[in-house]
DNA sequence: GTGAAAGTGATCGTATACGATTTCGTACTT
DNA sequence: AAGTACGAAATCGTATACGATCACTTTCAC
């Protein structure tokens, strides 16, 4: 009765669900990079489905911002406009803050103990440089964060964020060593918020800063016309 | 380039947005109302296109929440389960709490005289017992708040959760007499805000909590299975 | 040589047809 | 009389085929 929306897109066995499935997946691990041309028949032929799951699953994927789509003209894998990774991030920052203090409440110390765990292995790959396992972790620690929050339809928008953050790779083309530092030590001090059981507001608001300030050392080392356009946003 | 999600979603004068702008319409009029079996067939018929655009005009109203779906039964229009209530206002609190702070600098004197009238019209409808107006002044008012959030992505999620109430048609069928003068006593708080420039912070927390009020009164009025339902989210 | 215009190719949009799955009614058995 | 099993109807899911629209190329006139 109360899925997320998203899992009620699509009966589990249907072609459209697979042909969604499959190329979201192609998209999000970067066999289909931004700006890569996705012609539905291409698509169909190679996926050996026809053209009408194939078809469904494009819009589905343009719905929640990972293609764009022209009449006639076909779909192309969304790229890194400047100004949509700002709405993205932003639009992140409100529901991720949301949904992790209302989360807050309901992990348990095991998850607290394994968040640590993973945040520790964080540390650990700045000494190393491995930018690369630093941001699947990284996607780890905020997942036991917000995935006990109890409203699906805030949690699914968490999930279509950070998909589009991983469609774009913004986090790992947005590296930045002193950030990340920074990054490690706003994790641990989340976590003392929640194992000391701090009222949502204070939680809402250290995880909402927490994406802000990323998106500060973004802009900072952005190009000018970069952070011109995220000037706009510049209040919050 | 930075068009709403939902904007992009289908060329305009293809049918199935046709479709989907038709569908949309009648369920939140109420031609269809909650429970109405959606007949893939029947829905083409009478619109006098194919089933493939129905189809996918249905897939995207369910992507939206307006509908549900399930393979090889079929569509119907989306109830009013409580707890879908409780999700959705939880979730258009934050996002429009959001839009407003975002919106709040970008909102010149003109468009604070017209929502202080709407405002004051909201008072009338209260003494005439006008509920069905009030509601739609109602919308009006926010609108005026929120319209400007120069994010689109947020604006659109803003939309959706407003979409989801009128389906139900909660704001009217929980028209509370006594919540509703508090209500217009709030709107002018808010618009003080506004006009002497607070801080985001003050006034997102106003517009959240205004809506949260609304919540609150539902529950208050509500039958002990529905409060239930609401307890699980009691921490906000 | 440059411009526009017409033709060609490619792609999406929709209709129709068929197959798979589910539901509901009915008859039969216990 | 109640429960079960079987069958028919209805509905969704997908494939294929055709039409409409747009982009690109080529050609012709100036």
């Amino acid at each position: 009765m109360t899925e997320t929306v998203a899992e009620l897109t699509a009966a589990p066995g249907s072609k459209s669900e697979q042909a969604y499935q499959a190329v979201k997946a192609r998209i999000i691990e970067g066999t289909y990079t931004p700006g890569y041309r996705l012609v539905l028949g291409s698509i169909a032929k190679d996926l050996g489905f026809s053209v009408v799951p194939v078809r469904e699953a494009i819009r589905r994927l343009e719905a929640e911002g990972l293609v764009t789509f022209e009449r006639n003209v076909g779909a192309t894998v969304a790229g890194i406009d400047p100004t949509e990774y700002l709405y993205t991030m932003q639009t992140l920052s409100i529901v991720e803050g949301a949904a992790t203090a209302l989360s807050a409440p309901l992990i348990d110390s095991v998850a607290i103990a394994r968040a640590r765990a993973v945040n520790e292995e964080m540390r650990e790959c700045l000494e190393h440089f491995d930018p690369v396992r630093f941001t699947r972790l990284n996607q780890d620690f905020h997942s036991v964060l917000f995935e006990h929050c109890p409203n699906p339809h805030i949690l699914d928008l968490v999930h279509r964020g950070w998909n589009r953050l991983a469609a774009l790779r913004s986090s790992t083309f947005r590296f930045v060593p002193g950030r990340a530092h920074d990054s490690v030590d706003e994790h641990e001090a989340l976590l003392k918020l929640i194992e000391t059981g701090a009222d949502p507001d204070s939680i809402e608001k250290a995880a909402r800063l927490h994406r802000s300030a990323t998106l500060d050392a973004y802009l900072a080392q952005a190009s000018p016309s970069e952070r011109n356009a995220g000037s706009v946003n510049a209040q919050y």
